[in-house]
DNA sequence: CAAGTCTGTTTCATATAATGGAACAATTGG
DNA sequence: CCAATTGTTCCATTATATGAAACAGACTTG
């Protein structure tokens, strides 16, 4: 369709430089994205005037600290985020463990913001990092309450560990349940020894995000799964309380098809 | 000067999008840029593909969240941030404080990395996060020895706490303090309570950053702020040493802005 | 120390691919 | 309800990105 593929390439370098490791030379680009040299080189000049990617000494590229200003910017803007973030910290430093905001972003499961426990063993996710749907806490709370707003597709579940819900219809077990009691959980079924528990965050009755605590399974069982969904679910409850100010008035009917 | 255009106009819109408080749309993008309106629309659309901008219930469009997973990303690889780490969690632990690290990205001043203090009562700086250039000790580092890097403006200076600097003379006698003895200090400027001191990352005799060390005045007053300088400075010294690269070369003419 | 093989960079003819005016459709607002 | 926006699509035109090949540094290898 009408895609712009000189844009299209740049983007696919800026990807592309962000997913491996170390700067890479115009060469290795142009063989991992079938352009051809020149061509890569060329992107790359336009993007680093710009800063979204610079070069190390020996001229190899590595991405822009511009980006760092874009995605930085982007995160502070974002409502829920910035009504979520002192809940985060607070819940965190209460319950000792890891809790993070996730959120729906292109159909994708990603992890808005973090408070880190205070352990030495703690999980620690990456903000910006997408995670699956049918294999953690949070999927199950997207798939239960906004099930048109995410594309799982009839696409095979892949296995991550032993108790993964491999089948639609013991997923769909878990998806029923969660949105019964309103919270759901994750027993080591995406990381072994990683288990969440995870409750949504609602606006006019759709979800923005959900609130999730994660922490090693024995931690979360001495705490309790029910009280930790309880605490979450206040958190929530502000946080959702610091959202009902939002759009300039729409006067859109909501009568009819 | 051979740079594509086209990829110039996505970058543009974005930085464009990334710089509005609020979601705009196609047309006010084009008569801001001065582009057609399909041509924006194009544009847009490539990149909402690629997340790298999305939409609001309205289809007006803002920056996207795959800006954030890119932004921190390259947070990680940061070759100043990797080479201070240690040195953070050194003096951290040393002086029982937090120590943190700041840095100019996209012309504004983010915190990069931290160490947190052991006391109950203790600095805890967001990663990300950015902090004003005149109410800081790093920001008057970053004023000292980076003067063109920043965008200050004839603007206003917004009045933190009863102690904020708020005219550009009061604040360029800091400045130049700062620069003569090599650190730089804030008392109580930006949040009541909160006192620092800052000293700067140099390499190749430009600001790559600025290592600072963030306490309740008290606590810092007891340590004492010339021994503190001191001992940032050492870690300071010791990052730089890390960082002995020489800049690349640039051949063409650089135009600036 | 020199030849060879990698890099990154520049050139230039060619045709593709982005352009932008204008028509269209879907909104919003009065 | 109509008018004035907005976002979106269409399409001819040519400006623009393309890519093969030549060039130039850097690094390794013999």
């Amino acid at each position: 369709m009408g895609a712009l593929s000189t844009v299209d390439h740049a983007v696919d370098l800026l990807f592309a430089l962000s997913a491996s490791a170390e700067p890479e030379g115009v060469t290795a680009l142009s063989r991992r994205l079938g352009l051809p040299k020149a061509n890569v080189h060329r992107l790359l000049a336009t993007l680093l005037q710009r800063g979204l990617v610079e070069q190390d000494e020996r001229r190899r590229y590595l991405p822009g600290s511009a980006l760092v200003a874009l995605g930085l910017q982007r995160l502070d803007r974002d409502p829920v985020t910035a009504a979520a973030r002192g809940e985060l910290e607070a819940a965190a430093a209460e319950l000792g463990e890891t809790v993070f905001l996730a959120g729906l972003r292109g159909g994708q499961l990603v992890v808005l913001d973090k408070a880190e426990g205070s352990g030495f063993l703690r999980a620690a996710p990456r903000i910006g990092e997408t995670v699956p749907l049918h294999a953690t806490a949070v999927g199950k709370l997207a798939l239960a309450f906004a099930p048109d707003e995410v594309a799982l597709g009839g696409a095979e579940l892949r296995s991550f560990t032993a108790t993964t819900a491999t089948s639609h219809a013991a997923l769909d077990a878990e998806v029923r349940r969660a949105a019964l009691r309103g919270w759901a959980e994750n027993r080591e079924e995406w990381i072994a020894g990683l288990s969440v528990v995870a409750v949504p965050v609602l606006r006019a009755g759709r979800l923005v995000g959900a609130l999730a605590l994660a922490a090693a399974t024995g931690r979360i069982e001495s705490i309790g799964r029910l009280r930790t969904a309880t605490r979450l679910q206040a958190a929530a409850k502000r946080i959702e309380a610091r959202l009902v100010t939002p759009l300039p008035r729409t006067r859109s009917a909501e009568a009819g098809a």
